[in-house]
DNA sequence: CGGATTCAGTTGACTAGTCAACCGAAGGTG
DNA sequence: CACCTTCGGTTGACTAGTCAACTGAATCCG
């Protein structure tokens, strides 16, 4: 079980120059250190550092240009999506049944939160979808807390999900008087890990996509 | 212009190693050579053979476990997706206006085919779509020569898309007689190349959405 | 036999460099 | 002024290694 050696550096850097954007060090446009800046102060060698940057730049968060340099990345709103249909309305849309099970929720960490550019204290809710009784995605859902605390409490929510197969995360936020009016969406895909291959019954590392889809209600 | 350089060679390992797996010299499931084999077999240094077969990983061509080694990849049933609603589907299904404009269409390279696991003819379709008036994606559509041909004339398909914003792709193979009954989606996300960026209008090296979706008609 | 250990082979992480391609700005020249 | 060149700084590609972590199979031993 230990998982716990040590990640390796250049993840170790990368969520460090994360949280430095975060925490509004480097701001969007600004010119991000050098690589070869970042070698010296982080007593690193160049490959390590491109390693660290490249994740960022899959996320989304910086991006480079040969010859000129690393910049933090403006917020895109290019980045929405018009397709807002929500899981299960797509699915009965196509006449077809679409079922979850609850995996997990409860409060989300600042660091989990952050991954949705959410900056505030949040749950988290994670979902095994499945159409015609075929898992195909895992949901993971970061709700504000200020968001969550207006529908049912927690516990009945995670109750609801239990109970009723049908139940859409949408629909609950309508009742609970937000409409959801655009959306962005990341999406990537990468290998399942152990977990993800549990619940969708894959062969570990097989390739799963991840859909990061942010949700704004009409009042941001 | 000249653009024409020459690709890196992880690029090339990445194509050749691509195309021999295409070419069935690989088959699912079967041991992929390992990464000093590779080094040796194609005189690189093994940063350079990694950075190749992280490509088809990324591709979900082949995955990699660590002590044992790298193995082909079995074709994902599960990478297919319940959500098969066209675009202009889940644009209209919300009251939103969705546009798409021509930007090129033609001859499919058998690259390009085989990109979407299809190696016949084919003929490829680029498409700027817009919800609201913004461009957010470019669509491309790879359709079997077979099956183009049972549609109008392609040099009518292309009149048909550029007269009819409201076109709809699915629309257009189910009069001639495809039903469309699943899909597999691969998505993943880049920078937007120059080309791409001009079809946006976003600034260039802005993080786009690539999807890739393969779709089946009931027989196959 | 059955459990522990060793061992060879593989991928993961990393180093410390080199050279190339590229960009922007600063000068130089007509 | 307009054009061209040079130059410093940056990222892109690559090398030739080292050591670590992990796996599966063979081996040893009680």
């Amino acid at each position: 079980m230990k998982q716990l050696a040590h990640a390796p550096r250049y993840i170790v850097l990368a969520d460090e120059l994360r949280r430095r954007i975060r925490d509004g060090e480097f701001r969007p446009g600004d010119r991000f250190p050098s690589e070869a800046e970042l070698c010296s102060a982080n007593g690193v060698s160049r490959g390590t550092v491109v390693r660290a940057v490249e994740k960022l730049v899959a996320d989304g968060i910086v991006h480079r240009r040969q010859g000129v340099g690393s910049f933090v990345a403006r917020p895109s709103l290019h980045r929405q999506s018009g397709k807002l249909l929500s899981f299960s309305q797509s699915a009965s849309a196509k006449g077809l049944s679409s079922r979850q099970t609850l995996i997990a929720f409860g409060p989300a960490s600042r660091e989990r939160a952050w991954q949705f550019q959410c900056d505030m204290p949040a749950v988290f809710l994670d979902r095994l979808r499945s159409i015609e009784g075929v898992p195909c995605a895992v949901h993971r859902s970061i709700i504000p807390r200020t968001v969550a605390d207006r529908l049912e409490a927690l516990s009945e929510l995670g109750e609801a999900i239990r109970n009723d197969p049908e139940f859409s995360l949408y629909r609950a936020l309508e009742a609970g008087g937000f409409r959801v009016v655009e959306a962005m969406e990341r999406i990537s895909s990468r290998l399942a890990g152990h977990q993800d291959a549990l619940h969708l019954k894959v062969a570990e590392s097989a390739p799963v996509m991840v859909v990061f889809r942010r949700s704004y209600d009409a009042a941001g």
